[in-house]
DNA sequence: GTCTATAGCTGGATAGAC
DNA sequence: GTCTATCCAGCTATAGAC
């Protein structure tokens, strides 16, 4: 058994990391992913440049860290359950859902969807949690009787191109996520009559 | 009228700026947007980097200039005629030249239609052929009989989610744009059935 | 773990000679 | 127009005292 001392001195340090990246989170919201500096994230959070390394061992930890996070909250989008018996109205949440997750936070969804970032890849344990929920939106899919991968790509597409016209013309407006209900009642149409 | 020996001069200055911005375009495309530099992209012009700043006042200048020319390409692909009588198939043909024309040059596509560069907006001339561009598309669009501005958003985030998927999960390849034809007779069975 | 100090690099931009 | 030389700022990361 771990001493109640060790403990304590973890839950800390845990603490200490988890201050950090909620303070990288609030600079790469206001300024994008590329604008993360050590400097600028030591300042703000009270300590000096290499104490961040007691914490992270360089950049890219910091990325990976963040990463894993934005996975993870990602896959807790998909476990609280859809609320109708309906498979129609559940995808349409499904897709709220999606589109609500990724324009909140502009700089999450490039990180975890795009490859914004020359030289980071995040690890595979980072990466899971992504996965995980992806698979979740497959189930959803076969519900509403969308089997085919072609159709699985026509929709990643649907909703990854509805979230990036709503993040780069109308930023914080509904313009495109509005379109969500329209959206589903064409994709779920066209599977039925081509399947 | 001006005369022979200051038109030499012009050509001069404006094939070296030509020279620049090719160089500048192979630098994005190599490392990304955000990797370009002037001093590596005066050395590989095989100048000093003082030099660059007679032929342009600024990086951000450069950049201009590269979006002028990005919107420039994008306004030709409109121009070639389309070469059916039938509406639906050339806005297929459509489809396919913009997708084509974004994953052809993905660094150019992130400056014209992503917003990648902090502090950077496109002066209005350089801006001007891209808007031409997109009007002719709304024209494409009337001639198959799609007005509704809602539709035209649909039919934006269609070809944007296509072209993102592409350029993200399949860089290379065709996973997505291939769907291109699925995608148009979806989106105008859609149109027609909810007017 | 936290600090001061600094190495070592890259960046945009400018001064001034030629 | 082109150069050398330089300024000033930013960055990641490390050494070593405490």
């Amino acid at each position: 058994m771990t001493p109640a001392k060790g403990d304590w001195r973890e839950a800390r340090r845990q603490g200490a990391r988890a201050t950090l990246l909620a303070t990288a989170w609030e600079m790469v919201r206001e300024d994008g992913l590329a604008a993360l500096s050590l400097r600028e994230l030591a300042r703000r959070a009270g300590i000096t440049t290499p104490t961040v390394y007691a914490y992270f061992e360089s950049k890219n930890a910091i990325f990976d860290a963040m990463f894993g996070e934005a996975a993870e909250a990602f896959a807790q989008t998909k476990v609280e359950p859809l609320d109708t018996a309906d498979p129609h109205q559940n995808l349409v949440a499904d897709a709220t859902r999606f589109v609500e997750f990724c324009t909140s936070d502009v700089a999450r969804y490039q990180l975890l969807f795009q490859h914004p970032l020359p030289g980071f890849r995040p690890s595979p344990q980072s990466y899971e949690p992504a996965v995980r929920a992806f698979e979740l939106t497959r189930d959803e899919l076969a519900r509403n009787g969308v089997h085919d991968a072609r159709h699985v790509d026509v929709w990643t597409a649907l909703m990854t191109g509805l979230v990036d016209q709503q993040i780069s013309n109308d930023p914080g407006g509904d313009r495109w996520s509005r379109l969500i209900d329209d959206v589903v009642r064409m994709f779920l149409a066209h599977c039925r009559n081509e399947p």
